[in-house]
DNA sequence: AAAGTTTTCGGAAACGTTTTCGGAAACGTT
DNA sequence: AACGTTTCCGAAAACGTTTCCGAAAACTTT
């Protein structure tokens, strides 16, 4: 599988090396004909300018790196998608690494892809703080990161967000205003200030509308559909039974649904539910679930034009904290039928 | 952002470049204890070889490509996991690319990855045919590329694939049994001989237990859900409704349950529904979804591994040919109840 | 102690580009 | 005709490694 070279090129043309290549690089210092000739007779003989030695002169790659906690629910995919969209067009490639929720497995993606000289880095954490200082380290060198969804605020580094705090208040507001008072929330992993900042939100919407909340009221989860399921059966259990539930996010709410279905309670008659993050299957459960939607692919798509300004500015751009705004979709799961 | 070079080492150390690259590549000329002392120091001073330098002299990237016609549901995502999982232990990276279902992007996907120099190719591909001859171009070059899911059969290549003709029979045997008679098939797009697999063994069904058949019970839906909503809707309309459906996958499925649900029609009593590829959406929409799983993972492992083979015999491994095994998943949506 | 082996290391070429530098050719100006 | 500019191109260095070749050093053997 022998390529063919800029040196076979020079030699079959009879024109040097430096030659041929600024053909290819459309530089000035060459006359229009012999530009045209050269780029012809070189594809006509198939040649490909050879990438890794452009990236070893060059010291850029032309990748980045994308490091996410997991890859199996519709959530980082959609992202991904808003990320590829505006880095492919700028002649970027994209790696994907899934960090399985392990801060230490997360450590070792972004190593693996700094020895892969990527020109950048957008990483979604699996837990904050355990790899504070390594980020800072690579930032105070310089090193273009941009970190969206899951980030630590303590990172001195441009962020794109969705707005939490917010639209957990919403959620709870819509819950309260259908006239519920015992509103619990399962939230997600509480090392997260995502899932901090929507505690927050629930919070204030309870103590704004004066409904009556005890501490433990809130119960922490997680983010899968098993510890939705879980948390609720050992409540039903419990007989502490809730009139409405915001859920972390989709799958625990649907994993919530399947419990109370299981023990014969009728939603939202009984027991109403909200989630958050929208999925795909917030449509298709029974009942239809109400979710608040995330736009993900802006959020892919500001995190990739951060990451952009950085890498063009050699990493030293003022970082910018990205906040989007989101949507809260009622369906059936979460309105009183009185 | 000045990385430190193997000549820095060499220069600090009092020792030649030539034995620095020899203690970090473990190689037999270097006594243990100057191995040993350059390995404590280099590190010490921060130094990583350069990975760019290392491919361009070795030809050698240890990146492969995978192109995939879409990313959004959960199928390929799953396959993507098992396909890391293999190559990841190897020292290799997985570079993700989606054709969208255009197979003229699909083109230009795998341009890009080769111009990238992955040493093979994992592919799905988005229509068949089209691109048979620059595949077959690389193939006799001896580049390693292995296909799955979507395949072509006259693409001489090792490929993994489910056995849909096995289980479009089953499925269909399935509904046979449960005492449907007039049973649809919404088939995915029948370019693809994977869709063509299934209609077969479904029409193998229909004759071996002698249910009537007529060509028209054979629709093309496609894969998405609103495709098979679509589908649904028109028969609706024009009040040719069948008693059982069997579908190219498991959002077609749920389209047409959204479409019966619509329309007041009860399932299974009044038509039942079987998916195929099992979807996470199967366990949660109402009614349960029978449908045929797919052992995802172990396709991407598989075509990772018959990969791996061919890189190492330099793309003359004999290319062979894995099909894989499913299992059907009854569930309420096609469970007579009499 | 000389000769032969083996181990260990240094020097230099190579991988395929881009880019700097300098010089030749072409052109215009006086 | 002599000179200064500009345009175009070639030679060579550089990017950071690995690897080949040969030589020095350290052992063995006689």
């Amino acid at each position: 599988m022998k390529r063919i070279t800029i040196k076979d090129v020079a030699r079959e043309l009879n024109v040097a090396v430096s030659t041929v290549s600024r053909a290819f690089n459309d530089k000035y210092d060459i006359r229009k004909e012999t530009r045209e000739m050269i780029l012809k007779r070189a594809t006509e003989m198939g040649y490909h300018p050879n990438p890794i030695a452009k990236k070893l002169i060059q010291q850029k790659t032309y990748n980045v790196g994308v490091v996410v906690p997991e890859f199996v629910n519709a959530y980082f995919p959609e992202v991904i998608i808003g990320i590829q969209e505006v880095l492919i067009k700028k002649g970027y490639q994209v790696l994907v690494m899934q960090s399985n929720e392990n801060p230490a497995t997360e450590l070792e993606n972004v190593k693996t892809l700094e020895d892969n000289m990527v020109d950048g880095l957008l990483i979604s954490l699996s837990g904050e703080s355990l790899n504070n200082e390594y980020y800072a380290g690579m930032l105070k060198k310089g090193y273009p990161i941009v970190f969206f969804n899951r980030v630590d605020e303590k990172i001195p580094a441009s962020k794109v967000v969705f707005d939490d705090y917010k639209w957990a208040y919403f959620a709870t507001e819509h819950l309260i205003k259908q006239g519920y008072r015992k509103i619990y929330h399962f939230s997600g992993y509480q090392h997260l200030s995502l899932s901090r900042n929507r505690i927050n939100g629930y919070r204030k919407a309870m103590e704004k509308f004066n409904v009556p909340f005890d501490p433990h009221y809130i119960i922490e989860a997680g983010f899968f559909m098993h510890e939705g399921q879980a948390v609720m059966e050992r409540l039903i259990e419990k007989e502490d039974v809730p009139q409405a539930i915001f859920a972390a996010n989709d799958p625990v709410a649907i994993g919530v649904i399947k419990a109370l279905k299981k023990a014969g309670l009728r939603i939202p008659d009984d027991v109403a539910v909200v989630g958050f993050s929208e999925s795909k299957m917030a449509e298709i459960v029974d009942p239809p679930l109400s979710s608040v939607s995330q736009p993900t692919f802006e959020i892919g798509k500001s995190a990739a034009e951060l990451l952009m300004r950085q890498i063009e500015a050699d990493g030293f751009a003022p970082s910018e904290t990205l906040v989007l705004d989101g949507k809260l979709n009622i369906r059936a799961s979460s309105i009183k039928m009185i």
